[in-house]
DNA sequence: TCGTAATCGAGACGGTACGTCCCGTCTTTTC
DNA sequence: GAAAAGACGGGACGTACCGTCTCGATTACGA
């Protein structure tokens, strides 16, 4: 339907616009149907709750512009990764939406799947197949890179810093962060 | 003049019974009021709000219970230090308590700022004297653990375990978490 | 969009309803609200506040039920019509209502203005077109009858008497105040 | 009790002072103990509530200031006592109490017998007197005043221009309401 | 080309919690 | 040991949104 896929559009963006300007918490249904000059209940006829809205939104956001690292070694890639989506964090809502949809995450059971199966596990591949590509499995007694644990302290240590410092998300940071997991990761061979 | 002590826990403990029962996020001061037998206007007295009061709550649930491990080397101390925090996390409703902080802190940056300077600073200083106590600083080029990130990757994995996962933080979970958390920290010397 | 009349109706019903129950003052909002099956908000969406609906309130409760008088000579005619009032005044809340108006018209410009011009001078015609039907305008030095006097000395001896001695508005306190009002004024002519 | 005669004093100020600011239906207990310098509990240690210390209050700003007219007719004495009360009432906050308080007694029985014994009842004798004093009581056919009427006609119409239209209490207005009701009090004799 | 049905905006609605205000009572502290 | 200072339980206030439910106006399609 083309008329749908306007009015999908023009909510999607509505939603980006308003948590922009007022954050997330304070984000209302209500404004988001007004700046998109929509009823309310044409948005409640797609998504149930405004967290499922702002899933949606997070991925339009973050898949719209996280371009994958090309060249270099695994550190560098990753970092070059990590900054990428800083920077998406730092040009539009996503990192406020993030930790949003975390929050709410927390107090709703239907939120925490949906955003473990899609933010968290979807995404994962970004970052698992990035260090499959560059380091050996770990097999037998020989030292390597466990790529699950690599994106968990990844994905965790960027949700902490967002919560407590979303300010600070800076290349630097991508750095320091790349490197931490990348060591939280490194398992060394038996000898 | 001065509040009354009495109140005060009876408050404390209404917000425990409340939130076990219905949630961090469903949990209203106006429920509270009711279980603790005063005046919404009592709480307000005291607590600018739900969260400063939670913060509260959560210290009171954590500090009363919380014992420090004894004996060991770091890795197992480390281990049993988060056993002993997720006890509690089972026992009470602390960690559905600190998810719901972590998510108003990221809407509100007074919330913020409390809760990185109280829970996340101010409990700090367990783990890194736990790590000093045992590791050596990282001195010039020889190989050592750096006790702030042992911390922090350890509060960033907890936090996003809570929020994702909260079921599974069981004793496994914790040596889990405290291996990441030390390789994630240990710096190789310079040879 | 426009009001239900169902709930306006609804609301108007419960109002009365709960003023005869627990007097003017300590009819609230969420009281009226409870009993019209209604969400606070829809009475704060038609009306700013208490007041607002009760002179509403009065209208409709004198409104519909104030008969004019018909036949016979001015005091008897004006008689009948304030034998009408109190019998209105008697079998619904309306007398408690129009002096719980007054009193916070006493504290507030607004009500006030809106119960001088509305309660007051809207009514104001039926007294004096009844003045005006049997007694001749005052004229050069010939007396007569100043409708506005009646009006006045009407409005104010039955508001004093509600709000003194309420029980008291019979019959019997009809014809007397209808005979001050008139004497009051009755204009000799200069001769 | 001389503490206390001076503590008593000085709320009666200090309830005027804050009625003059907020006007009455602002004023709060509160709000006078703090300007009195004395605990809330002093004050209902006397009074049982606002209305009866208002009821004081007001006694105390008309006796102390009201004096009574001597000489003239009775149409002039009448005015000057008056003009003297308006007076009163635009210096002081004595109209607004009054009318707050005539607004208390409709919702409130106790109220509105210490109202109409001490301010209507007891006030009512010097209208009383004054029209005594001028004019022969009704004997029989013989024409005369009624001073009950006077009386009731003053005070209603006193009342009612208090609540709606209090700006306009000044020496004309005090004039006409004593034209009014003493014409509204005038028997014929039956000839 | 038009009438009729579906769609959709606008927003009213019942409901719940908010944080504030002030009441009249009770408690603590100070003088 | 009285009284100021003010904490307290209680209850209403008026507001903000929630998610659902009308209601007309606007579309868009089948006759």
């Amino acid at each position: 339907m083309k008329r749908s896929s306007i009015k999908h559009r023009a909510i999607l963006d509505a939603a980006i616009e308003v948590a922009d300007r007022d954050g997330y918490a304070s984000t209302t249904i209500e404004a988001i149907a007004a700046v998109a000059g929509v009823g309310k209940q044409t948005i409640y006829r797609w998504w149930p709750s405004k967290s499922a809205l702002f899933i949606e939104v997070y991925e339009d956001l973050v898949d719209r512009r996280l371009l994958t690292a090309r060249t270099g070694n695994l550190s560098s890639e990753l970092t070059e990764l990590l900054q990428n989506l800083f920077r998406i964090y730092r040009q539009t809502p996503a990192g406020r939406v993030l930790v949003g949809l975390v929050a709410e995450a927390s107090a709703n059971a239907d939120i925490r799947n949906v955003l473990s199966a899609g933010i968290v596990a979807g995404r994962a591949e970004i970052v698992t197949d990035l260090v499959r590509k560059h380091a050996p499995p770990i097999v037998g007694e020989l030292p390597g890179i466990d790529p699950e644990i690599v994106n968990e302290v990844l994905v965790a240590l960027v949700w902490k810093r967002l919560a407590i410092a979303p300010d600070r998300l800076d290349d630097e940071a991508a750095a320091e962060i790349a490197g931490i997991a990348l060591a939280a990761a490194r398992r060394e061979g038996v000898l």
